[in-house]
DNA sequence: TTAAGTGCAAATTATTTGCAGTAAG
DNA sequence: CTTACTGCAAATAATTTGCACTTAA
């Protein structure tokens, strides 16, 4: 784990006022500390902590997603009944599922035109239009 | 319920060659006896038998809606983490998701247009997009 | 008769929570 | 110091499963 990395985590975490922990801050590094986006269940951030040597709960990781989401960090994703996803990446955008195993990758949205979409029913308002495109690997 | 509604659910059961027992044939006509589209949830079709007055387990729930899955006349909808959704509309179409009472209804297919869609993967293929709009109620 | 279906109750799995101890401001 | 955070272990919630019993074919 490289300096910078440490350094965007801890950024990340103060623009939105949370406590800089230990704990955050290794995870924190984890999520966004290249830069890129990531999308993470708890067990996978879980494990990928146990792998750099940090010492994290379980439950510390579950609540620490559920902080991350309440404070705008990050998003839930719902695609798959049996658990949750999380991603840093907060821009409207559709997501690739590998159905084979499990994994969800942002699917570019550059490359997604929705040219007509059904109206909010009256009484009520779109809030968030989600797009999930399932991938199955070729044979 | 009425005669057509059990006659419906029996020929539904029989198209895909399922045992038509007293409790299949009567979820059965809850779920497709008006011959409209349902969405329900394991639970809120278990308080639909029992409302009435049909005996049925909530296990036995489960496992039909499973095997009604299974043999393609359901499919499983994911849009809450917390519980499945099961939709007797077999075909491609988008779900308007109530996020204040957690209801799931169908939008209308004819009003989405993706015009352009992100190609798949190489080395995978798409098996299949799905739309969930999510609708908050106003005020 | 016989394989499939049903219903409990117990088991699983993902997630949350209570609470005592630890650390950040 | 004081309040928030952490970690365990226990609690929940949705769903599945083992197994003895029932029923459709």
């Amino acid at each position: 784990m490289c300096a910078m990395a440490t350094e965007r985590g801890a950024s990340w975490l103060s623009k939105a006022g949370l406590r800089p922990t230990r704990q955050r801050l290794g995870l924190a590094a984890l999520l966004v500390g290249d830069g890129r986006n990531r999308h993470v269940t708890a067990e996978s951030l879980f494990a990928a902590a146990k792998e750099t040597g940090q010492p994290v709960s379980l439950a510390t990781v579950y609540n620490t997603l559920r902080a991350f989401c309440d404070v705008g960090l990050m998003r839930e994703i719902t695609v798959d009944g049996s658990r949750s996803y999380f991603d840093t990446n907060m821009h409207d955008h559709p997501h690739f599922y590998w159905e084979d195993d499990g994994e969800l990758t942002d699917a570019p949205s550059d490359e997604l035109e929705i040219s007509r979409l059904p109206r909010a029913p009256k009484g009520a308002s779109i809030a968030k239009v989600d797009v999930v495109i399932r991938l199955r690997r070729d044979e």
